[in-house]
DNA sequence: GACAAATTGGATGTCAAGGTCCAATTCTCG
DNA sequence: CGAGAATTGGACCTTGACATCCAATTTGTC
């Protein structure tokens, strides 16, 4: 129901959230995230265009959260790359009732409503800080070799 | 985020629980849904292997609902048609967690329980008893001629 | 200045959802 | 029975999401 491209997006951004420090390169959130590098570039692109990430390009460049986690919302990062299309009016393209739904889409819509509303009570610090589970990624990123170089 | 044929198979389930005396023909409900009738065809036979709807063919047949409005839920129908994937193991493929979530994956999972137990919750029956609300399909099937034959 | 590291942007490929079309089948009525 | 009304099923087309690849650009280091 949520796109790849949102799945995406969060784990680059939890994936940069746990290294604030230095900039990370594409590869190595590619790799961390196990997203395929060449989409996750496009992606982070978006990402980069809300001012979600911010990003510097040549050597010892990469990206880097443009905020605090505390003040990063889910929503933040869904609205950025593929927003939630909540149903503003009737789908049937009926303007005679105005922006009244009928019950059916209002239903849906609230469905919707709800989602969003959950989103936007969750921010990025949140989820880091979830006590007495897996750690997000599923540790997959901690496994692996984030700043190795030969 | 609800597919398209979703929301199609919810406006033919609406319209056939207004509809109930008399079994309504593709070309029918296409007409008072605005659903394009070769495509709802498909949907229908969705809906008629899932057993929300029954139908007979030949002259007088057509589509009917296979259960009263009050036993049918939006779920119901939504499953038959676009099943809401629910997040059961982490999606980057580690199953060194088992079943445990990471609090990211959990929180989007929690979203989709939401809507599932909203959609659960919701009758077709109700929708249709809503009070102070224009009616549902917005009242575009009252407004076509339904059973005109020249 | 030259080279290497990194993002940026454009062109292209792939695949499933949405949608169309037509022939086959089944049913009812006269 | 036969004709017409209706569903059923298969083949096909179109479009957007997902994904890949490569050239252009920017930046730091020697």
């Amino acid at each position: 129901m949520f796109s790849q491209t949102v799945e995406y997006a969060l784990r680059a951004v939890v994936h940069l959230a746990y290294q604030a420090e230095v900039p990370q390169t594409t590869d190595q959130i590619a790799a961390a995230t196990r997203v395929p590098k060449a989409y996750l570039a496009k992606v982070l692109q978006q990402l980069c265009q809300a001012n979600i990430v911010q990003s510097r390009r040549g050597m010892g460049g990469g990206m880097w959260l443009a905020r605090p986690p505390g003040q990063l919302t889910i929503l933040d990062v869904v609205n950025a790359v593929d927003p939630i299309r909540r149903i503003r009016h009737c789908p049937l393209g009926l303007s005679a009732h105005g922006v009244r739904l009928c019950p059916l889409h209002k239903r849906l819509d609230s469905a919707l409503a709800a989602v969003e509303d959950a989103f936007r009570s969750t921010t990025l610090a949140e989820i880091l800080a979830e006590p007495n589970t897996s750690r997000p990624l599923c540790d997959v990123a901690w496994a692996l070799p984030v700043t190795t170089k030969t």
